[in-house]
DNA sequence: CCAACCGGGGTCTGCCATAGTA
DNA sequence: TACTATGGCAGACCCCGGTTGG
């Protein structure tokens, strides 16, 4: 605002206020005839001449991208108060670049309607639980809407202190924060139905401990509240009817293996199951092998089609079977790259692939390297003797 | 020394719809 | 009635290494 008056005052002082008015219709003309060049009438409804020309250029100086911020949020332009050189301010003094600065604003144009003093609250409300401002700088780099969606700051400070209540460690709440900062902008209710939701199917699939088994499935899937009900509940009945899983098994793989897949949109996990099955069946495994398979590594199932299809094929152009793959699921956790590379980098040295195992397809990088040398070594000495 | 087994770490936003509100 | 606050949705892996047991 205190520069808006600036930028007021200088107009005044340069145009007068004749000066300005004729500035005004003149930029206003300008834009009517840079958005339709062609068009002679001038739809003075679609262009509210009301908009707040200072905040414009405001923006435009801090390389907001206008275009896209309108886009995102219209109304935030019709203002008649906006704090954007107060929120510039902010961030700068809490380490961001006019880069990010800008960045922010374009893809969430309500933060500049944030007073500082709800900011700053806010701010050390997320410093309860992140060590530096610069870990919370990038945070709102990558996701602005978390931290400026709300300005309920008591609903923060009531969910921070119900996460805490659920018994997570400090270490998993900001685990939580900077991989679902989502989580902290929901309403506290919508948290403590995921968390009631959670514990109820624990106990109804016979768990003695159900707040060990919220804080165990929240730390091993750190997405999970800010998934909807709805979402997590297909997925586990998917779960269930899908491998047949009595109580105490489907515990297990809710709160283990299986944690992370509960975020995938409903459509998406039939999708990619219903595709790896199809792929299997027609390749000659039966349903028991298929099931046996994917249970034995859930995480295939975050595959779409394309990647599970493109890698299964790669391994069976080099001539792997689709039994050496069933034994190793392992090697679809390996990118596509990676698979070539060492497929091919194996072949060259003398590596029979079909015969041989194939999961230091999936080794890490420092366990493969060390594998290849050995089979370099061994080859070139069987070419030397 | 070598490999099997297994768990962990990183990471997940940007958009739309709509009830509520001033 | 324009705007805000909030819920919900689609989309979708790859790599590392500790431990254990031969």
């Amino acid at each position: 605002m205190i520069s808006r008056n600036i930028w007021h005052m200088r107009w005044n002082f340069l145009f007068g206020s004749r000066g300005w008015m004729l500035q005004y219709a003149a930029e206003v003309f300008l834009r009517s005839i840079s958005f339709r060049p062609f068009s002679v009438k001038c739809d003075s409804k679609a262009r509210q001449p009301l908009e707040n020309e200072d905040l414009l250029n405001n923006l435009l100086t801090m390389g907001v991208d206008i275009d896209l911020a309108r886009r995102r949020q219209p109304g935030v332009f019709n203002r008649v108060v906006t704090n954007e050189q107060e929120l510039k301010l902010f961030l700068l003094s809490k380490g961001a670049s006019d880069q990010v600065i800008g960045s922010i604003i374009s893809r969430y144009p309500r933060a500049i309607t944030r007073t500082p003093e709800s900011l700053s609250q806010r701010w050390d409300l997320w410093r309860k639980i992140m060590a530096s401002d610069l870990e919370i700088v990038n945070i709102l780099e990558r996701s602005p809407e978390s931290f400026f969606r709300s300005s309920n700051n008591i609903n923060l400070e009531n969910n921070i202190k119900f996460l805490c209540s659920v018994g997570l460690t400090r270490k998993c709440l900001c685990r939580l924060l900077t991989s679902a900062p989502r989580t902290f902008a929901n309403s506290l209710n919508l948290n403590k139905q995921m968390v009631e939701f959670l514990q109820e199917t624990s106990m109804s699939l016979g768990h003695n401990d159900p707040t060990d088994f919220v804080r165990k499935i929240i730390s091993k899937n750190p997405s999970i509240l800010i998934q909807s009900t709805k979402r997590v509940k297909t997925n586990i009945e998917f779960l269930q009817s899908t491998f047949n899983l009595d109580k105490g098994d489907l515990l297990l793989v809710i709160c283990g293996p299986g944690a992370g897949i509960l975020d995938l949109s409903n459509d998406c996990t039939k999708r990619n199951y219903t595709n790896i099955k199809k792929r299997l069946l027609s390749l000659g495994c039966t349903e028991e092998e298929v099931q046996k398979f994917v249970l034995s590594y859930l995480n295939m199932i975050f595959l779409s089609e394309k990647k599970f299809n493109d890698k299964l094929d790669c391994l069976i152009e080099e001539k792997i079977s689709i039994s050496q793959i069933i034994e190793n699921p392992r090697v679809l956790d390996s990118s596509i790259n990676t698979l070539k590379t060492r497929m091919k980098e194996l072949v060259h040295a003398g590596y029979d692939l079909h015969t041989s195992n194939i999961a230091l397809l999936s080794w890490s990088q420092k366990r493969y390297k060390a594998k290849l040398k050995r089979v370099l070594e061994e080859s070139q000495g069987i070419l030397q003797v």
